[in-house]
Formats: C-alpha cells, structure tokens, sequence
DNA sequence: TGCATGATGTTCT
DNA sequence: GAACATCATGCAC
C-alpha cells in the first residue's frame, strides 16, 4: 500500500476530533498466516470518565488500562461471550478517550479475510461491523495494548495514500444506551461497508 | 425486509 | 447475578 505510518501526536486529541481524520487510515495486521488490510469507514468517539457508553466511566480495571495509557495503542476487548473489539486509544495517559473501529473495506489479503469469515456472503460484508471486523482481520485479546504506530509491531495503523478529504456523516452511536444523544459515529459517505444502525440492544432473554 | 431469539463468557455490582 | 460498544439465523409479513 505504501502508505505512512500515523503518527502518534495524530492521535493526542480528542477523540470525536480524530474520528473524521481517521475516515480512510488503513489497519493492517500481520500474522504467521499472512496479512490483512482494512481502509477504515466507520468509528466511533468514546471520552473516558465523563462518557457514561464507555468502558472507562467508572475508572480504569485490569481490562481497560491500555485506554489510559499513551496515545496509539490497541485496545481489545471481549464482549457477548463470543466477539472481539478494536479501539484506537487517543489522548494522553491519565486520560481514556479511544475510537471503537466499527467498520471497513477488506484492501489486501482478501482470500485469508475470506477464508477467517465463511459466513460474509458479499464483499462488503467480511469487515462491516466491529466484531466482523476484528475477525476479517485475526485480532484477538494478544493484539490487546500493541503499538499502532510502530513499524515492528504486528497491528499498524497507516495514513490514507490520497490526502484529498473524503465527505463524511456523523450520528448517534450504535449499541449503546448511555449517551445515545452525542453524535459521535462517523462514517464516509455511501461506503456500502458501513455498519447498519441499531438503537441498542434487545433486553436480553427475561427471567422466566 | 425486518425483528426476535439464542449462543457464550468476561467483567463488574 | 446481571449486563454487555455483537452476530447469524429463523420465522413472520
């Protein structure tokens, strides 16, 4: 691809004020299989403590440190006893702002993203979705704290190659209850990898 | 085409 | 013990 590494000063900013600059990064990820590359088309903005929808509002545990940590790095985690997540940490340490990577379009090592989703029927469909995603791309809890911005690491993050700006939307986040008001979902315009919309999730199965 | 449900396990209350 | 930044499937329209 040979695009450039993003730098981390990129990402010493809040997140809502990187989400539209990340629009169009690639992540590629590196491992004994082969690699995978994804050209980014939708996240999501979490502020830390003062952002009731993230993980970190209530302080920092053992699962969310690397959000509280230096800028670039990878934060995974595993939810609905099945998927993976990925976020972009942003800020400095001490503070938890990160970009949940929602949603992109498979750039290189197709075959292998195919081979890891049998379910995708479409294209479009091997990286729509944050767990899709995570899954298109091989990324499980060890990629959990790797360095986004370091050459020798396995999970890089890299600047788009055209530097033209790309049209962009925002709007409420998915899958969360807790403010759901703030507009901090960015997707790229028409990008047919894009997520579909779900207020929050279903009320799980009530007690019988 | 769209919604309701189950799968499955980690994390925090 | 309940909630959870989800996905694939099955069935109703």
């Amino acid at each position: 691809m040979g695009g450039e590494l993003v730098p981390r000063e990129f990402l010493d900013r809040p997140s809502p004020e990187v989400a539209p600059d990340l629009l169009g990064c690639v992540l590629e990820h590196e491992s004994p299989e082969g690699l995978v590359a994804v050209r980014l088309t939708e996240v999501e903005a979490y502020a830390g403590q003062a952002d009731p929808a993230s993980h970190a509002y209530r302080g920092r545990t053992a699962r969310n440190a690397v959000m509280f940590g230096p800028a670039g790095y990878a934060y995974v985690y595993f939810t609905y006893g099945m998927h993976f997540c990925v976020n972009v940490v942003c800020m400095p340490p001490g503070t938890a702002s990160a970009l949940l990577l929602r949603a992109g379009q498979v750039i290189a090592g197709e075959e292998l993203a195919r081979a890891r989703r049998p379910a995708a029927k479409a294209d479009r469909d091997l990286a729509r979705g944050p767990a899709r995603l995570c899954q298109a791309l091989g990324i499980d809890r060890r990629l959990d704290g790797a360095d986004l911005c370091d050459e020798a690491s396995p999970l890089r993050l890299l600047l788009p190659s055209s530097a033209s700006p790309m049209p962009w939307h925002t709007g409420p986040r998915v899958g969360v209850r807790e403010g759901a008001d703030v507009p901090w979902r960015f997707w790229l315009d028409g990008d047919s990898s894009v997520s579909a919309f779900r207020p929050y999730p279903r009320r799980r199965r009530r007690p019988e």
